[in-house]
DNA sequence: TTAAATCATGTTTTCTAAATCGTGTGAATA
DNA sequence: TATTCACACGATTTAGAAAACATGATTTAA
């Protein structure tokens, strides 16, 4: 579905933006062993994400990640698109070269609304939200016992 | 969403399934040709669902693939799980070790509504309705220009 | 009976996503 | 101003999926 970066950005934004309740910014440290990802893998993908504004970030002592006041609009689909790009909106199912209505793979019709679920939930749920749930301990972003893998 | 290996083998199996209205085999030449991929890997594939028997091989001169009566009810599902398993229905959309109820990520709750509906729409369609609709011409295999990358 | 055709199987190579490394740059603080 | 801390960025390495290869086994037809 999502790549393992997109997996990885989608934990990290979430988990910036509990932190930011308390007006924090977040070092790249404590936000790979709070998802359970690789320390260099995470900064790159977040820096990534930093060129875009979709967060911020701030050098030296003191310095990490942070999501402000001005991101607290982001929604998942902003995520997903800045590092999957949109193949999950027009790829095709079977692998063809592009989804086409007009030249449409045997699973198109099927695979249609499916999609456009998934689409209207990404466009519809901003990380504030889903980092509420986290706070109140309604979810996780780690397994109890740890092991994420 | 689906592996390289399970889009080459749905579009497989679609094909064959086309053929077999004459009741012919096919030969892994053609298969691969007809759906563009690659011949090696695609017989590989092939070979795996012959041993779970979701579909029937003969070996020798005018040998290959077939789907006979006793396949006319495999479905979508029965492809993607041996190919596959059964990860794309109890793997954790954000990546976590599992996908549990007792312990949801933050994105537990939106996705299982997507999850569902994909998974009804794998279980109720048949290769044989997909082949039926590819052979009316309604549906293609392949791009026009015949480059399927 | 023999040769050609075709699937079966194990091994090797290639390609790309994932992960790591090394060095640079900016900010805080003493 | 010097030192240290933390992100930035380009380059490299690793791992696993995808693809290719080589050889074996089985069937058909000449
Ligand atoms: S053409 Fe395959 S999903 Fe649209
Ligand atoms: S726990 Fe992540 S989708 Fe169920």
């Amino acid at each position: 579905m999502f790549s393992k970066s997109c997996e990885y950005a989608i934990r990290a934004v979430i988990f910036i933006c509990t932190k930011n309740e308390e007006n924090k910014v977040v070092k790249i440290q404590e936000i790979a062993e709070a998802i359970g990802a690789p320390v260099y893998y995470t900064s790159k993908i977040l820096q990534q994400l930093c060129r875009l504004k979709l967060m911020g970030s701030l050098k030296g002592q003191n310095g990490g990640f942070y999501m402000g006041l001005e991101h607290k609009e982001i929604r998942l689909i902003d995520i997903v698109q800045a590092i999957d790009g949109d193949k999950i909106f027009n790829g095709c199912a079977l692998g063809l070269s592009q989804c086409s209505e007009r030249n449409p793979c045997p699973l198109h019709a099927q695979f249609k609304s499916i999609r456009k679920e998934l689409k209207e939930m990404l466009e519809s749920t901003t990380i504030l939200d889903l980092s509420l749930n986290l706070l109140k301990g309604k979810t996780t972003l780690k397994k109890l016992n740890g092991i994420i893998k």
